[in-house]
DNA sequence: AGACCAACCTGCTGGC
DNA sequence: TGCCAGCAGGTTGGTC
């Protein structure tokens, strides 16, 4: 469900709400969702217990929870995960997997005040786990510490050791994008499996793939190799206009699965011109979307504005 | 090394 | 009403 804007809004909530408390109680309701932690539920719970949040980080969908201990929560919403903030006595939720009471000692604004932070999954393949935070050669998390969705302010050079493959996000400041043009087009595969690549660019997924690749006029199975600079470089500004635009309006939400830390959905889906909208017209021609199935999912596209790849360079 | 797909889960919808 | 196929925003580990 969650891709890069989701994450972002996520990781900003629990910024402006959580930095500073301290985590009370940790109750882990089912035990698949810590599974990544091979010392067990038990171990998960006892790490956690005491702790003081110091910030909250994010590369690409991935986010963590920055301890005073040198560990951190680390969290991955998969398809249906949320993390959600709650009134202690508030009604448990029909997915909740694993709650973890705060407490502010006093510190915190009053909306925030003993809490819990509850990890909520539906289909589990979310996760939670609790991880020490190494030196990592390429200069930090790429995340964002502030507590505004997307703005830039850089955490310590450490990353949790499962992240360190998560390659930078396209709204990242510090994304090598020359190097990475340079990757794309030695790649020899198609464009839409590139960007959901989370090893080459990371954040992008199927939603957002989609409406990228109409907005930049490609079709899903254009060639890599056989792009020029310029075209990436135009891909990426789609992407980019794509995800701020997401940002901005809370993320994408189909139904109740997409909230926000506060339980509010987003309301990006208004702004969608292909995905999930087959035999609507494009917004641009009139054309009616399509949907293809391909790497096992649905891409959308309009055939007109995105016709199939021809031989040759563009 | 790189490309590709099945598997991991639960729940909902639509067709018969 | 029931049953079953198909589908859903992601990542991993395994094969080739």
């Amino acid at each position: 469900m969650p891709e890069l804007p989701e994450v972002e809004v996520v990781r900003a909530g629990l910024a402006r709400w959580v930095i500073g408390a301290r985590v009370d109680a940790v109750e882990v309701l089912h035990p698949r969702v810590v599974r990544w932690h091979e010392a067990g539920p038990v171990d998960f719970a006892a790490r956690l217990t005491g702790a003081v949040v110091r910030d909250v980080a994010r590369r690409g969908k991935f986010l963590w929870i920055e301890l005073d201990t040198g560990e951190a929560l680390l969290a991955h919403l998969g398809m249906s995960g949320q993390l959600v903030l709650q009134p202690p006595g508030a009604e448990a939720e029909r997915h909740l997997r694993v709650r973890i009471s705060l407490d502010d000692g006093g510190s915190l604004s009053s909306e925030a005040r003993g809490r819990d932070l509850r990890f909520v999954d539906q289909r589990m393949f979310g996760g939670l786990d609790v991880v020490p935070l190494v030196p990592t050669a390429d200069g930090g998390p790429g995340g964002r510490g502030g507590a505004d969705p997307g703005v830039w302010t850089p955490s310590g050079p450490w990353l949790p050791p499962q992240v360190a493959h998560i390659a930078r996000d396209p709204l990242d400041p510090t994304l090598d994008e020359k190097a990475l043009v340079a990757r794309w087009r030695r790649r020899r595969t198609g464009v839409k499996r590139a960007l959901l690549d989370q090893t080459l660019v990371s954040g992008v997924g199927n939603i957002y793939a989609d409406e990228a690749l109409w907005r930049a006029r490609l079709h899903y199975a254009r060639p890599t190799d056989a792009m020029t600079g310029p075209g990436v470089r135009r891909l990426l500004v789609a992407v980019r206009e794509v995800m701020a635009g997401a940002l901005a309006k809370g993320g994408t939400s189909f139904d109740s699965l997409y909230v926000n830390v506060n339980g509010e959905s987003g309301y990006f889906d208004r702004s969608l011109a292909v995905y999930g909208r087959e035999g609507l017209p494009c917004p641009r021609c009139g054309t009616p979307i399509r949907r293809d199935k391909f790497m096992n999912r649905s891409s959308y596209y309009c055939p007109r504005d995105q016709p199939r790849p021809r031989a040759g360079r563009w």
